[in-house]
DNA sequence: CACAATTACGAGGGTCGTAAAAATG
DNA sequence: CATTTTTACGACCCTCGTAATTGTG
């Protein structure tokens, strides 16, 4: 049988025209081409070449070979990349989420029970991750709220609880806690995004936000600024607090989701060690 | 780039669940099918298989590539297949005629004036030639007329004059001419494959012919019995006199013919040759 | 202990590149 | 005379098979 190989030089051939140009082409010398070449119509059994002395062209029987060369070699390329696709596919767990603290919980956690598993990550809106869930574009997506469906399984993953942080000088840096309506008309630093969390915006109307969609640029404008923002729980856990900023805790109880693990029944056992794990982290929590 | 023999070595492992088999299966040994699908692997950047100790199976990923490899080496063994097809109709002129006689003529003046060539006959029905010449399945086809048609040209490529054959003890041995109805009413020997001759049958009732499908067979039986038999002209040129046979010529129109070649006009140039010898031909005649 | 897969290693074949030859416009 | 293809030839790489290793049922 005939290689790969040997059909990418035909191609070649018919692409450059002649064997110096089409082995320059290949990187091997012009010789080697040759030979090949030979050595196909050899293994077919088949003149694909007119011949002079100084010049070889492609007679009626070559175009047709490097018709079906052609896709051949892109059937081959195709199986490349979807096997490589797939076997991605396989050891990556995608996880969808309304909100961004959860990810802060989920990863690690995922990173440990699956060894050798790498995550992508996505922030949607809940009708999205639904669907996406069920075209199996996301293996775990994340709703504050719990959809019952025969097909999925649910289970707690955490808690967020938003907190204003204010620097220490600030008038509300005293309370021990607050409520939406009493900050609202300040002006305030809001990191874009923060999924779900936008809707605090409709129920904010007279607060003045200054966005920015840059992580760093953000939290160096909190550190800088004596300006209010909000912070979590979650945040802080895994972040740390930020220097001389105090959070105080809101009451609403909009703003203290818990987040729910939504997955397909036929992944339970295949993600069945985080289930457990999550069980066990909402207990002591 | 990975080789189709790795992929057929892929699928020989899916086949056969083990290394060694699927080595003595390819006639190689089992180390250098174990590291040449280690090779495929790297190639692809991709583990296929799930590897224990002394067992290795394929795993999801794997199974998707055997399905592409399948696929690949499918193509590839079609390609083979149709470039050698396609290569064998560019060396063959492909002829039908409606009766064996013409060949005679028309084969040795084909492989003098085409180097190279190869001729392929058969005899068939006249409505059957000209379909199979309007389909290409015939380059050229062999009438006892001209069809009229702006797509095809005609040329006349021989006569064929029918003889009577019998032994010289034979009543009508002495008969300068006879005439069907004079021979009809005999036994006969006749060959079976005669396209358009197996007509005479129809006009010759009274006949008993003893026919043979064999063509050495029946040469037998015409040297060996003293049954009257058909030669004609055609016959005794290109195959010479049978020993102690007379030939006596049949007067009926009928069964002195002449025969046109007919082709497309779009391999006029391709034939040319054949055409002007045949008009020199027609002349000499 | 038979059987399966992998690793080690030396031998051999095949393919490569350089050089040379032959031909063409 | 530059360009192109093919042949000749020596070097080297790569794959093969044998043998040894490791592991399993």
């Amino acid at each position: 049988m005939y290689e790969l190989e040997q059909l990418i030089q035909l191609t070649a051939i018919a692409e450059k025209g002649t064997v110096s140009s089409a082995a320059e082409k290949l990187n091997i010398s012009q010789p080697a081409l040759s030979r090949s070449l030979q050595k196909l119509e050899e293994e077919l059994g088949v003149k694909l070449f007119d011949r002079s002395k100084n010049k070889i062209t492609l007679n009626e029987t070559g175009e047709l070979a490097v018709e079906y060369a052609r896709k051949i070699i892109f059937e081959a390329e195709n199986m490349t990349e979807k096997v490589k696709l797939f076997d991605k596919s396989r050891h990556t767990i995608s996880v969808g989420s309304c909100a961004p603290g959860p990810f802060l919980e989920l990863t690690p956690l995922l990173s440990k029970l699956f060894d050798g598993i790498s995550v992508s990550m996505e922030i949607n809106e809940e009708n999205v991750l639904i669907k996406g869930l069920f075209d199996n574009i996301y293996n775990i997506i994340i709703l504050d709220k719990i959809i019952e469906n025969e097909d999925l399984t649910a289970f707690k993953l955490c808690e967020e609880h938003l907190l204003l942080s204010v620097p220490p000088a600030h008038p509300l840096a005293m309370y021990k806690s607050v409520k939406l309506k009493d900050i609202d008309g300040e002006t305030m630093l809001l990191y874009s995004h923060i999924g779900f969390w936008k809707r605090i915006q409709d129920t904010m109307t007279k607060t003045n936000f200054i966005e920015q969609d840059n992580r760093d640029a953000f939290m160096e404008l909190v550190r800088s600024a004596a300006l209010p923002s909000f912070t979590s729980n979650l945040q802080i856990k895994h972040n740390g607090d930020v220097k001389n900023r105090i959070s105080i805790p809101i009451e609403d109880e909009i703003v203290n989701p818990r987040f729910y693990c939504h997955i397909h029944k036929k992944n339970k056992k295949a993600l069945s060690p985080l289930i457990k794990k999550s069980v066990n982290l909402s207990q002591i929590f």
